[in-house]
DNA sequence: TGATTACCGGATATATTTGTCCGGTATTTG
DNA sequence: CAAATACCGGACAAATATATCCGGTAATCA
């Protein structure tokens, strides 16, 4: 569905957000990335993306590391995410790779695939870093698995 | 959404069955290509994967080429090429990228993204290719845009 | 039977994604 | 100021996806 990349920004943004809110604490890449068990430098290059486009804050130096301001809690939605990692593909091309998905040329699925995709927009639009990060700290939703 | 793969896999076998049902009419590779607008040599090895699963019926020599019988325009689903070309995976994993989907240890995404991949996977169980061919037929669905 | 056709299958090439390494820079602390 | 910390950024490496090439094989047809 989404990229390894995308998948590792998403989880490390909800990880952060969970600290940011929960103790108001920063976050350095090796807690995120054993964390949410996945590869340490990999995740720094997704951080870095999500930086850049002012939806995570860091700080270097000592006591430094990531963080989620209480602007960013309350208004970064998984839809950012998705497109400063993934950008905008799959979230309007078409099901089955015509280069332009409209109602001029549709592809045989159109018109069933659309209210699919419009759902999982509307999903990725209406959910915060915030809201999901709520839900890891009331122990309702986890970031990696133990078994 | 779907790999490339996928995508040339679902079109040509769109195509075929569009022909075998309008004229009892076998294709052939380069015909398939130019039509869905894709990499010849590749849609074959795409195409060779649907034939070992018995989805797409293949003919060698001259007047040979790749069709759809009846029951085949019948019984194939959609889902039945995804999984053949791209695997199971996006039809049942985590949208996270978690291990396992599972309410078990669901990601903070599970229950608001299980409805949407639900319904996914009710579109590609319920369309035949025979049904979706039928479309294209109709001039009510593309398989390549002109532009 | 011989020649042509067209799919088959393995090897190879290219592009993209995923993952690693390491020195640079800003910041804190003593 | 000096040393330690931790993000930054570019180069590099590995894995996978995409795409191509070419000889082999089966089938048709004259
Ligand atoms: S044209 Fe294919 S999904 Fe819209
Ligand atoms: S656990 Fe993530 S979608 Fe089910």
């Amino acid at each position: 569905m989404f990229s390894k990349a995308c998948e590792y920004g998403i989880r490390a943004s909800i990880y952060i957000g969970q600290q940011s809110a929960d103790q108001g604490r920063r976050v350095g890449l090796r807690d995120i990335a054993t964390e949410i068990g996945s590869p340490e430098a990999f995740t720094a290059k997704v951080l870095q993306l999500l930086v850049r486009a002012g939806l995570v804050t860091s700080v270097k130096g000592p006591t430094g590391g990531f963080e989620l301001t209480a602007e960013q809690l309350r208004t970064v939605t998984l839809r950012e995410i998705v497109v400063a990692i993934d950008g905008g593909e799959m979230l309007q091309g078409c099901a089955l790779g015509l280069r332009q998905c409209s109602a001029r040329q549709p592809c045989p699925m159109h018109y069933q695939f659309l209210p699919i995709r419009d759902q999982l927009n509307e999903l990725l639009r209406t959910h915060t870093i915030g809201e999901l990060a709520g839900k890891v700290h009331d122990g309702l939703g986890f970031l990696k698995q133990f078994s």
